[in-house]
DNA sequence: CTGTTAGCGCGTTCAT
DNA sequence: ATGAACGCGCTAACAG
């Protein structure tokens, strides 16, 4: 007979059962299943037998309950019709998994349901928390540092003690969007975004005007409610005269374009538009989209290793790390 | 002054430091915040009282060591480049966190990471899991259900004893796609699929190409390695001759119509195309796709509602649900 | 290297 | 309705 023998007995096995029929005790069990622990190899080959025998694994909750930790990280997350929040979210609990870390996912729609859906965070002990919503406000973030949870923000705004950050270049960003569009030709420029809360995109629309200004060159705001799709369609109608335009973001830019077609524009003979993020769609070949490749991988691997050495140094100041950006030219510019 | 009294203290407040400041036992505290116990209202209100002005929080984690249950449950998904993974994705985690559950997401990369990453949770004693990848074998799904783990499959295949699905109207699809095409004008028909590892997507080929034979016209499959876009894309070539096309799912049959219009093909005059999911995409101004509504949402509260259901009667017969699907009219066929 | 003891933070009897 | 005592499954500290 081989297999474990109690498959599916009601009760679970513990280390105390283990224990028992290797005949040895339950901290001889402990130490077998924990790294670095003084076990002698015979010892723990008659513990690693039994416990194959009995099927048993470590309760990793009791284990934490001793050991004061957790390998919970919270993750929170709005706005996921977005392709590049899906994308940034594979990334992030990918790296997190790869370090032994358990991912908990918390959809934060906009409004309320973020605080208290964050709140819930709090009973579980988690060793960390990873924001790339919008949504949570500054107050909440700061509660958890009080209480002592490592937490990185990844492209939000507030500089909160103790709260690491983690943002793409979004000067560089909106700089060379400018440089790029008036480079190509264009003379009236324009910007798309929403005055709302995505942080990263207020500060590459005030780039680009910056530039735009330096660079001696008529370019406007164009607001908008959300940066979605929707909205880039149904804005293209608000462009009259516009033959350069800096999207925010791809998701919208994608609408954009699609709204300048619909009204007869030619893209990027009538129009040159760059986008940002590089989501699969800006390549798909019906938008040959030039845009901003925003390397979500290396933001999350970042991210982790800042949450963890926070987690090994709760005291460092906060800090702030910038990711490049970079140009990727197709055809829309 | 106001707020919680110790905001940082090194040490995390327990119910027995609650106890003392209200004057009350610990058993007291632990009714008062339990659902259902028999506490005054005035002890309540002491301990609510206390426990706000110490910044107590129950501890999940210990609580369920003693209740033996844990709110956790895991949700295993691979491939969410496709849209349409990343809003099921969305719709799963809502509706458990909805039910007071908390998602622990685990990406399943094809191969045997979904193994070993699935197994991580058994040491935390998940009271159910979901699994939406094509990854995860059989024989896993079984060791869960034997080890007693509520676990329900969306979309996918095996018939596991004591397992239970919910899967979408993959023969309702099939069909009646033959019968769309055929019906807007197409001779030469064709189903374009990986026959990989998707369950639903090999269905709905099968039902496609019998409602083909029995129409009596003539289709043929096209084989790719994936159902992706890029597959989508390469695919449009292997299309001579064809003039109405399935494509199982829409993240594909994005990529085919630009594949198609790259060639100098009219959608849907030369060719028609219908594709499966209605991801938001494939209502995108650019495509116009005719598609199969696939709601993830319904299938996601069915899901949630079957673990929750074993996981108060384990012994039930497996179930099987199917969400009906609904065809969308746009402009490719 | 090993076993013994003492908690981790909490829910639940069982008396009162 | 309330408190005392015990146990959940495990690890840390301390002997030996």
């Amino acid at each position: 007979m081989s297999g474990p023998e109690k498959p599916s007995r009601g009760r679970k096995v513990t280390s105390f059962d283990v224990a028992r029929r290797a005949g040895v005790s339950r901290a001889a069990v402990s130490r077998a299943f924990t790294p670095n622990a003084s076990v002698s190899p015979e010892t723990r080959e008659k513990v690693v037998k039994a416990a194959k025998e009995l099927g048993y694994r470590v309760n990793y909750l009791a284990r934490g309950l001793t050991t004061r930790r957790s390998d919970f990280v919270g993750v929170v997350a709005a706005g996921m019709d977005n392709p590049f929040r899906a994308l940034q979210i594979e990334q992030i609990t990918k790296s997190l998994v790869r370090r032994n870390f358990r991912p908990i996912l918390l959809p934060a729609d906009q409004g309320e349901s973020a605080d208290h859906v964050m709140d819930q965070l709090l009973h579980y002990n988690v060793s960390g928390v990873l924001v790339t919503s919008d949504a949570p406000p500054t107050a909440l973030c700061a509660e958890f540092a009080a209480a002592g949870v490592p937490i990185v923000l990844i492209n939000k705004a507030d500089t909160i003690p103790s709260v690491d950050r983690v943002v793409s270049d979004t000067n560089a960003a909106g700089k060379l969007a400018a440089a790029t569009l008036v480079e190509a030709g264009a003379k009236q420029l324009a910007v798309v975004a929403a005055p709302g809360p995505s942080y990263t995109a207020r500060c590459r629309l005030q780039a680009f005007m910056g530039a735009c200004y330096a660079l001696d060159v008529e370019a406007r705001v164009i607001p908008v409610e959300h940066n979605s799709y929707r909205e880039g369609l149904a804005v293209a109608e608000a462009l009259k005269g516009v033959d350069g335009v800096f999207c925010i973001n791809d998701y919208m830019a994608c609408g954009l374009i699609d709204g300048l077609r619909r009204l007869g524009g030619k893209v990027p003979d009538d129009v040159r538009v760059i986008g940002h993020d590089d989501i699969p769609q800006a390549s798909w070949a019906a938008y040959e989209l030039t845009t901003f490749r925003q390397p979500c991988d290396v933001q999350a691997e970042q991210a982790v290793s800042l949450l963890i050495s926070r987690m090994d140094d709760p005291t460092t100041a906060e800090r702030f790390e910038v990711t490049p950006v970079s140009l990727v030219r197709r055809a829309t510019v």
